[in-house]
RNA sequence: GGCCCCGUAGCUCAGUGGAUAGAGCGUCGGUCUCCGGAACCGGAAGCGCAGGUUCGAUUCCUGCCGGGGCCA
């Protein structure tokens, strides 16, 4: 595990927390957490931990605080320590600290706050898989940036992770699709549940589908057809997978009976009324689950079996799941599967995204693929762009709904945040270009320079410091709580930080020094540094120029 | 009827037990001889209701009210 600045301030408290705790026989250990004090002028870090350890102490918080008050003076980079409040501690940092933070953000390039995991597991991460019988909506959109970003992010953290699409290429819905198909090729009645959407038009035109052709195949062909249309929606969107995982696949290499004989082995299936049913409410399930139709046809439950065979077969510690709020009821059927066929039930996470809405004209639109009244992620990349849409789509917890407004969006981008983020990226390349032109300073060689701090740090350079030294914390928070929302929060943070330091901090100019163009040219940096990497996080572009 | 998510400023949302609850948009008022004004500074304005656990609850638990969703 990789440990940035912070940590190590972090682990030393720590220590001294855990040895108070062993001096008085306390049987647990509150764990060491530093955040921004209340107030700027109490320090630059706080930390609650003595209010923790004052009952498993048996003594009162100010007492706690003040014996580990002296330790944390103790500590290398610390300028002082108080106690305030109810038993706060308040810790400032010595100029010489920010320097070596400085340093460390720009020593680790592209890899500062990376690696941030204790212990790195081998993950499966599926999202979006939604059929292809029609092009992917904003919801999927959410499903996509969400999922893609996650991915990047726990890679980027630590973890070995390998993502798959899956694809929902057999059963009913793939004849419905290709009776849907020729019905818009014939002029002819589109099925009762069909599809009726323009594109169901399109799609028959394009593949040449006439009276004579089999709906059966139809359906497969524009299932083909559809899933090249979402891949390229997809790749447009920056969201690439390792693997596209095929449903009819599972079951021709017979892993799907695999799965069902190695169940029945274990006598986890029951037959009832000539269907063939798993025992899912052994693991808690609201119901025993259909797994063979009693016409012998598998149910796309089966399917979900296989599928987890297929997954662990990779020797994973953890399968994700990203699925939408429609599909929480699957959560039972799919936890119980996992553990029947086997494995421990932390290695199946699901995670529910909440829905996007979509106002337009003030009004809320009504969304159905079926009924063709769909907007598309397409639409929206095409409106908003990819790097706004992307933004707009992970801002959000995943379990708060998200709204998007599409008016809104495109009349008033100026406000987006994500070019803000981007402005202060840009801005930064500008400052740079301008040193370089002017005073003939590269980048490089303020790179090369040592980290000194010339006279005494200004407070918008500390705070500067303060949130690049944060940024390890930041992704180590996206990634366990898979919030990924964190990510354009602290950039956001980051960059207003930045603004600041732009207003009072000249880095070139009357009366600025050499070496002080130097320091904030490594501020620079590595602000810029950080900026992108957390851009490219959430697969959003770090522009030199707006 | 059962289950899931949500209720924080006018709006959209951060904040998974600790000090005086934050940001964007909107609003009101300021800042342009200055490295990018797509900017900066300041003001007004808020935890749905009621209990419980706790030294301490926006946060955890229960009930109610309200919004959304899934299943039957």
């Amino acid at each position: 595990m990789q440990t940035y600045p912070l940590n190590d301030l972090v682990d030393a408290l720590q220590a001294s927390v855990d040895g108070l705790a062993r001096s008085a026989s306390a049987p647990g250990t509150p764990r060491v957490e530093f955040e921004r004090p209340r107030e700027e002028r109490f320090g630059d870090f706080a930390t609650n931990v003595a209010l923790m350890l004052a009952p498993v102490m048996g003594q009162a918080p100010r007492e706690v605080a003040a014996s580990l008050q002296e330790q944390l003076a103790g500590i290398d980079g610390v300028a002082a320590v108080d106690v305030a409040g109810p038993g706060f501690i308040n810790v400032t940092m010595a100029d010489d600290w920010f320097a070596g933070v400085l340093a460390a953000v720009l020593a680790a390039g592209e890899r500062y706050g990376a690696g941030v995991v204790a212990e790195p597991e081998q993950l499966h991460l599926e999202f979006v898989s939604a059929n292809p019988l029609g092009p992917l909506t904003a919801a999927s959109g959410r499903h996509a940036a969400y999922g893609d970003s996650l991915g990047r992010i726990l890679r980027f953290a630590g973890h070995r992770v390998h993502t798959e699409y899956y694809l929902n290429d057999r059963g009913r819905q793939v004849r419905l699709f290709g009776e849907s198909i020729h019905a818009r090729a014939t002029g002819g009645e589109v099925p009762e549940d069909g599809y009726r959407g323009a594109y169901v038009a399109e799609l028959a035109e394009s593949l040449g589908a006439t009276a004579s052709d089999d709906p059966a195949v139809l359906g497969r062909r524009g299932i083909e057809a559809m899933t090249e249309q979402v891949r390229a929606t997809l790749e447009r969107f920056g969201v690439a997978y390792d693997a596209w995982q095929s449903e009819q696949a599972l079951h021709d290499d017979g892993t799907v009976d695999d799965a069902i004989a190695a169940l029945r082995e274990a006598g986890h299936l029951y037959e009832s009324e000539g269907a063939t049913f798993l025992r899912t409410t052994s693991f808690g399930d609201d119901k025993d689950r259909a797994i063979v139709r009693a016409d012998g046809d598998p149910t796309y439950f089966a399917s979900d079996l296989g599928y987890i065979v297929h997954k662990h077969a990779a020797a994973i510690d953890r399968a994700i799941y990203v699925l939408g709020a429609d599909h929480h009821g699957y959560i039972g059927r799919m936890t119980a599967a996992n553990q029947l066929l086997g494995h421990a039930p932390a290695s199946l996470e699901v995670l529910i995204l909440q829905m996007v809405h979509l106002t337009e004209a003030g009004e809320q639109k009504k969304l159905s693929k079926r009924a063709g009244t769909i907007v598309t992620l397409d639409e929206i990349i095409d409106r908003i762009g990819v790097d706004a849409a992307r933004y707009f789509l992970i801002q959000r917890s995943h379990d708060q709904s998200v709204e998007i407004d599409l008016d809104l969006a495109v009349e008033q981008s100026d406000a987006n945040p994500v070019y803000y983020i981007q402005y202060a990226h840009a801005r930064i390349c500008s400052i740079l270009r301008k040193v370089e032109d002017e005073l003939g300073i590269p980048a490089g060689v303020a790179l090369e320079q040592e980290v000194a701090v010339p006279g005494e740090l200004l407070p918008a350079e500390r705070r500067l410091v303060k949130r690049l030294a944060e940024y390890p914390t930041a992704v180590a928070q996206a990634a366990e709580r898979r919030a990924v929302h964190r990510i354009p929060v602290y950039m956001h943070e980051l960059a207003q930080d930045f603004a600041s330091f732009y207003r009072d901090c000249r880095v070139m100019g009357d009366g600025i020094e050499r070496p002080t163009t130097i320091f904030r040219m490594q501020l620079c940096l590595a602000t810029r540094r950080v900026l992108a990497t957390s851009l490219d996080l959430i697969g959003v572009s770090a522009p030199e120029r707006m």
